[in-house]
DNA sequence: CTAAGTGTTGAAAC
DNA sequence: AGTTTCAACACTTA
């Protein structure tokens, strides 16, 4: 499901749902969600308040009193959702927080692919998965020079390239897709091969379909809602995913899929050049 | 029945 | 030692 535009929806639309609440109790209907120690996650969280949320490219963040921090990763179908905490349990639930004013924050994922770490505020980057991360898109560090740089040391093709996180933290294959195809740069080029001036454009690219699509709040294609159970309104906007056998709208060819380590990926092979 | 799906990861191979 | 590939995770849907 979720991509940087889709998690930092989540973000805003959780945040006022469970900010200043008290957890009561913690609930495991499916332990593996959480990888850190499940006793301590079920006797340190009672009693603690959640402060606030913030995220770093797909993680959330769940800022707890204590100097507590839930790093939460949806994966590809992770949502949460407040109901009563006497409501009955829904089969893909796995996780609840109950909270001392008789409500309860759960967390639902059909492929139970979602993980959850409690790690003290402050140790985030030791933590799995976000220490390797690159800077985000419309960060101050996400520069053109950034972006030319960090392609450089990788001879991998370019669709890899963005997807691994390790440049750029954030985008997923439905606008890794979109963005090459706005900037005519084919999937299969090798990331160290693209001229400077194309990488300056994927730059300034990245930059503005991420904050397109968060202003939309995210792109609803098989699965994703936000805390409220909203779909995005991005996807009517995608020109390329979803399009595959379609004529481009540029140049009228129509699109092809391919697999590239192991992801469907759509382009037009007429408009994206390939750099090798 | 088979393949593919918004993602990450650890191990194996370069 | 850094980089890259790939199966695995678990379940649903086309």
């Amino acid at each position: 499901m979720p991509e940087m535009p889709e998690v930092e929806t989540v973000r805003r639309t959780l945040l006022p749902l469970v900010k200043g609440k008290t957890i009561k109790k913690v609930i495991l209907w499916y332990p593996k969600i959480v990888a850190t120690d499940h006793e301590k996650f079920l006797s340190e969280l009672p009693g603690k308040k959640i402060i606030d949320i913030d995220r770093y490219a797909k993680y959330l963040l769940i800022r707890l009193s204590d100097n507590l921090t839930i790093v939460s990763h949806l994966r590809m179908e992770g949502k949460y959702h407040l109901t009563a905490s006497d409501a009955p349990k829904d089969k893909h639930d796995h996780v609840e927080f109950v909270f001392t004013d008789g409500t309860a924050l759960r967390y639902n994922d059909v492929r139970k692919f979602g993980r959850m770490q409690l790690i003290l505020t402050g140790t985030e980057r030791q933590t799995t998965g976000i220490g390797k991360l690159g800077v985000e898109p419309n960060s101050s560090k996400f520069t053109s020079e950034y972006l030319i740089n960090g392609l450089k040391r990788k001879k991998k093709n370019i669709k890899n390239t963005l997807l691994d996180q390790s440049v750029v933290a954030g985008l997923g294959n439905i606008y890794v897709d979109e963005v090459l195809w706005r900037t005519k740069i084919h999937p299969l080029s090798q990331a160290n091969k693209i001229p400077v001036e194309k990488v300056s454009e994927l730059h300034d690219q990245i930059n503005k379909i991420i904050a397109e699509a968060i202003k939309l709040q995210g792109t609803t294609v098989h699965s994703f809602l936000n805390a409220n159970g909203q779909v995005g309104g991005f996807q009517s906007k995608l020109q390329v995913y979803g399009h595959v056998g379609e004529p481009c709208t540029v140049c009228g060819t129509k699109f092809e899929k391919i697999m590239v380590n192991g992801r469907g990926t759509t382009f037009c092979p007429h408009c994206q050049v390939i750099y090798k």
